[in-house]
DNA sequence: GATAGATCGGACCAAGTAGTCCGGAAAAAC
DNA sequence: GTTTTTCCGGACTACTTGGTCCGATCTATC
């Protein structure tokens, strides 16, 4: 799954490519924060200091660009959650990994949800290629999610018969409605209690 | 809590207050699907065959048209809710609740996600009344699940140290998250996953 | 350094959108 | 039955927004 870094066949200079990375920077942190449909491009366009041409020659359109926000978001999310979970292999690890996502949201009172799951409720009925994409980001990060479970049945931790699929996409699904629901109470509690119980569900499973 | 079903002081003939149902019908069915941002005005006129002086005698804006819409949607809910959980007093009956929403949601391949749930995430950033009626909903509709929970600590199933309150985030939480994977995946298999998670926590609890 | 292609700023356009206004019909109030 | 108020259709406006276009400038390559 390779992004379009580059249109078509045209080549793309240093000046170009920095020029991109410009307009796609100010485009994410913009869409996170007042949401993809709030967003204009001429908002991008002022936050960024680029010209309108300059949008069109990168980017097909809005959907382009949200397509190629979704691929730079996406990046992040994976890159930090890879580094977050790849070494976890204890229940304590997936403790301290809680922590830092709750931590991190109660920052800005959980005011504007995970970077992909606002995406994916906002694009969903819209784009259906970015909804692929989307869904394709959950699976990785939700894999990343049952490595730590299988490691953890290595470790005798998890008995083998526990479905670890399954838990993965139990911890993912109560992630992101903790994330709703924190943004909606403007409160980070629910969050957190959400992932607890999960954790608590898993930890009952390693006691039996 | 009284929902504004009359501007002002003016009164409301009969003729009149059936002109406002209808247009809150069209834009409740239109930003369920189309989502709020991509559903305008005119669509909603179109769609319910009404004048534009009418959406503006009754409705202060759109604003005001979409809290309206979330009071209706948010009655149309806890009254579904109240009626499919009002008497669940064993896990069998939560069971029951489970398989009910999962075909429901089934049946559009789970494309639209909870009606809520869908408002939540795109006017929770942009209007902070709307955020807080659904703020208040969420939390309604988590009671009743509280009280279900209760009923099952009452009757001895679920032990009496159990966090009540806090389970009910942590199904509410993965019930939304489900919804929202459910809907990038276009698969209601993760949603089903979720809850079943729960449920067997809960089981789990009630086992030891 | 000449040439071709990439990069650039910004004016411009067409369509869509929220919101306003007014003359008249229906219905309630008395 | 008259008067007051609500209800109604729809034209109209002001503005935003996505998208186009063109002339000029930079940059890689030969």
């Amino acid at each position: 799954m390779t992004t379009a870094d580059s249109r078509d066949g045209r080549r793309l200079t240093a000046r170009g490519a920095k020029t991109r990375a410009r307009i796609v920077a100010a485009a994410t942190d913009l869409m996170y924060v007042k949401g993809v449909g709030a967003t204009t491009l001429d908002d991008v366009l002022a936050a960024s200091g680029v010209s309108k041409s300059q949008l069109y020659h990168h980017f097909d359109g809005k959907d382009a660009l949200v397509r190629a926000v979704i691929d730079h978001v996406g990046e992040r999310v994976i890159e930090r959650e890879r580094e977050a979970l790849g070494r976890v292999s204890t229940i304590r690890g997936l403790r301290r990994w809680r922590d830092a996502l709750v931590q991190n949201n109660a920052l800005r009172h959980g005011a504007y949800g995970c970077a992909l799951g606002s995406l994916a409720s906002e694009v969903s009925d819209h784009d259906a290629l970015a909804r692929q994409a989307l869904s394709r980001l959950f699976t990785e990060w939700q894999g990343l999610l049952a490595d730590v479970l299988r490691r953890l049945q290595d470790g005798g931790t998890l008995p083998p018969e526990a479905s670890v699929d399954q838990l993965a996409t139990g911890l993912m699904a109560a992630l992101q409605g903790g994330y709703m629901l924190a943004q909606t109470a403007r409160d980070v509690t629910p969050m957190a209690t959400a992932i607890d119980m999960v954790l608590a569900h898993i930890e009952n499973l390693s006691e039996r």
